[in-house]
This record gives C-alpha cells, sequence and structure tokens, in this order.
DNA sequence: ATCGTATTTAGATTATTATCTAATTATACG
DNA sequence: CGTATAATTAGATAATAATCTAAATACGAT
C-alpha cells in the first residue's frame, strides 16, 4: 500500500484525528491519550499503532512509558494533495480565469 | 455523521481520491469517468454517490448523461484541518510541560 | 409504445476495520 | 525474585465498506 494510501486510511477515523490533534502542541504518553477516549486501551493502542504505520506519529519508549509525537512529514504530502486538488480547479474554467495575464 | 467525517471516509479510498483528481480540470460525466477505470458501472456509480454525500462533487443531469464536477468548499475544509496540524506543530516545542503532568 | 444508451439501485458476497476481553511483554522497584 | 505499572499482542466478534451481477430507472429517438 502507498504511503499516501495509508495516510488517508489511517485520517479516515475520527478517534484517530482527534489523537493526532491532541498531538498538535506535543508529546504525550500512550496512558495520557488512552485516558482521554471513552475506549479501552487496547483499542486506543490499535490507532496508535495505525497511525505509526502510516508515519503519521513518532514513538519513543522512555522508562515503562511510551511517547507518541506527531511526524509532519506525511501530514505535508497529505497537503499538498489536497491543496492541488483545489489548485487544479482554480484554472479549470477553460475560458480566461483571469491568473496572470496570459493570452 | 459529521461533515468532516465523511469528507475524510470519501477520501480515504484510493479510486475516489483518482476520480477527485480527473475532476480537478473541470466535469466529466459518469460514463467518461467510469470508463477508465477496471471496475464495473456500478460501483463506479457507488464511488460517485459516497463523493456526493460527502459534497466534494456536485452533479447534473443532461439528458441521458450526468456531469460531475469538482466541489471544493469541503475539500478547503479539510484543507484547513490538515494546516492547523502542521502549524500547531510548528509551535509546540514548549515542553516547560503543563501537559505530561507526570504523576 | 418500443428500443437503445447512460446511469443508478437492489441484493448478495467478501474483505476490511473497530472494538472488546484475556493474555503477554517490558520495565521498575522492593 | 515477586509484584505493580504501562503498554501491547492475540484472538474473537460485529459493524462497515467495496465489489459484483441482475434488475430498474431515465431519457432520447424511432
Amino acid at each position: 500500500m502507498t504511503s499516501e494510501n495509508k495516510a488517508f486510511k489511517a485520517l479516515s477515523d475520527p478517534t484517530r484525528r482527534e489523537i493526532l490533534g491532541l498531538l498538535r502542541k506535543g508529546e504525550r504518553t500512550a496512558g495520557d491519550l488512552a485516558e482521554r477516549f471513552d475506549m479501552t486501551k487496547p483499542s486506543m493502542s490499535h490507532h496508535f499503532s495505525v497511525l505509526k504505520d502510516a508515519d503519521l506519529i513518532t514513538s519513543r519508549r522512555e522508562g515503562q512509558t511510551i511517547w507518541y509525537g506527531l511526524n509532519t512529514t506525511v501530514v505535508q504530502d497529505i497537503m499538498a494533495w489536497v491543496m492541488d486538488l483545489v489548485r487544479g480547479e482554480e484554472k479549470k474554467e477553460r475560458p480566461a480565469s483571469p491568473k496572470g495575464g496570459t493570452k
């Protein structure tokens, strides 16, 4: 599966998007993240692993706790894809969209 | 289901993303779109309906053919969400950690 | 009305995914 | 070592989603 596809699939779940949102401001431990959701820890752990596999988060162990952090590199790829969609749309209407006086 | 969630779910399928990519440059008919994929027309029609339900595309009938077009309003919402993720990250490195609360 | 074309809808099947409980690993500490 | 804590892995189940074939709808032309 392509990196892009993994990322989009990972983003398709609201719980996972919320996890990413919490990581915007910095790292958090698995436990800290888990307790904010109405879901068992194993379920949360599954979501972490999906995000990790999509390279949307980083992880490091510190003693018995694991710290997760946002990895923006893939997020930026996604952003580029979405922006392309909008940008392409701007130049779609065949007759002279005003954009740098061509023609 | 929220609009955001519908959109992300719709975007999670590679076929649907490819459809959107084809619509960047302008409208296309259902048949024209369908023949570019190795998939039956009913399956393609299903994807159209998912995209439509997520408000990612518009549709209008012209005689017996249906024209689909990109609807960028929701795409922009998605873009905003993704950009927030990256922007938040930029200001994250302030690990004075009022959050970690290592208890 | 009948036919042909474009497209969708219905219903079934299969694959994927989210979630749970129970068990396991990893680490720290007495 | 034995116990407690943090987190994951395993295995099962139930809900979603993708896809197909067959049938139906919508429209235009004959």
